[in-house]
DNA sequence: CTCGTAATATGACGAATCGTCACTTAAAAT
DNA sequence: ATTTTAAGTGACGATTCGTCATATTACGAG
């Protein structure tokens, strides 16, 4: 009268084999050909399995975005981490998620993707709710570096802003410019004009000058710190990138 | 040696069809419950046309993106007319892209979708160029107003930026915003405690003062200015948004 | 050790959607 | 009237999806 039991552990390596599988698939095929058939080819279950684990196609790309918001949470730690002043490890944080962006197009699409009512409205309440509560993590590095600021008295929240919003501000800021840029994330060069990297920093810049985030640009050479900073906190992915032939201009 | 021929006039307006009946199909069905099919049935041609115009559902959907984008030029253009100094004119128009994700939700998602890629993987080469074309004409109405404000001696450039990364910024930042608060656009108060109307008008704020664009923040109530500039160009919008019960809180 | 049972897994199948192509239609030329 | 050929049609095969009847397996009872 107890038949065969399944522990929970065998059940989570079990979804994680079918995120990987879909992680897979994307990197080589392109996230617009992942179809489940050949999630399932790729995987020691039946098509049933894979369905106990996900709603459909839609609901899978949210975990394997899901996955890759997670991934992305511990470049942020790394960077919050950072022995600089708060403004440069903010600027460290999110050169981490464009150096994100070079390293994993595909992860990072699916993010995009994760965006699209396409997705999402065909998705499980669980995976949603994980997404925000991933997104609330990743916030919370960001909050991190935005509390020190303020206790340091670099920063002083404007009036009528509160902390949320201040790092909102910064999220919101560098999410539309690598989104926008996305196409050309992996080129060095753009048809546009515009060089992702570059544009992220400056608009670092202006924003935390907006916010009087001291020392303001033109006290402090933040490129150079910048560029120290990431050598020291991100060289594997540097050293990465480099062999790829994609370097960071700012 | 010259049979049936169709001018390029009935041509268009067949396009036109075929868009407008996928926007009625996504504005009662949602998005992700378009299918060629339903666009073929509430049209009266015969699939093989509608394939004729189209490469199929993502290439459409690329086609309504542009169709949304060239309205929300128009919106943008009469945002940039507007009888105030440059930095109200801006903030007018960054509003302006927030009243029309509010009146027209469906269209908005659509541009959003069209920047995932499995939509723009799929799409025809002439889709994508006609997007970027309207995506410059958008720029281009910021980017006369950045002109004029430099023009007034109100902004000035920053070092190492010129104005079509100004106008990057602008965009981006606005856009970011939007994006990550659309799943709440509809409603008036949110989940996560984010007012997008209030952000935009925020981040606007920050951005221009980082740039140092005169006035300043505090040397002037933006915030009052901005609700007249709205009520005096976007009048019948404003009024169309209160009968849905939604109102812009900043 | 064997059998019964129920949780679990399977993959064949029907449904939905896609996109094509062999055929029909009709306008212009002869 | 007949031919010619661009344009249009919609039935059909192909793909992908997601389910469900059936098979399998693990474990306890006998």
């Amino acid at each position: 009268m107890s038949p065969k039991l399944i522990d929970d552990q065998r059940l989570i390596i079990r979804e994680q084999q079918i995120i990987d599988a879909g992680i897979g698939l994307i990197q080589q095929q392109g996230i617009e050909n992942l179809t489940m058939d050949k999630v399932v080819a790729k995987v020691p279950f039946s098509k049933g399995t894979v369905y106990k684990h996900f709603l459909g196609k839609e609901d899978l790309l949210l975990s394997i975005s899901n996955q890759a918001i997670t991934i992305l949470g511990d470049l942020f730690w790394r960077a919050s981490l950072y022995n600089g002043c708060p403004r440069e490890r903010m600027q460290l944080l999110n050169m981490s998620c464009l150096i994100y962006a070079i390293l994993h197009p595909a992860l990072f699409k699916a993010v995009i993707c994760a965006k699209s009512p396409n997705i999402y409205c065909k998705s499980s309440e669980q995976g949603l709710q994980q997404q925000e509560q991933l997104e609330a993590k990743l916030m919370g590095a960001i909050f991190g570096i935005v509390e020190q600021g303020i206790a340091s008295h670099a920063l002083t929240l404007p009036a009528n802003m509160d902390m949320q919003q201040v790092c909102f501000a910064n999220w919101s800021m560098g999410y539309g410019t690598i989104a926008l840029l996305s196409n050309e994330v992996e080129q060095c060069s753009s048809s546009s004009g515009l060089i992702v990297e570059r544009e992220l920093f400056n608009q670092n810049n202006l924003l935390f000058d907006g916010l009087q985030w001291a020392p303001l640009t033109h006290e402090r050479d933040y490129g150079a710190a910048l560029r120290v900073a990431l050598q020291q906190v991100f060289p594997d992915e540097l050293a990465l990138m480099k062999t790829m032939g994609r370097e960071l201009n700012f």
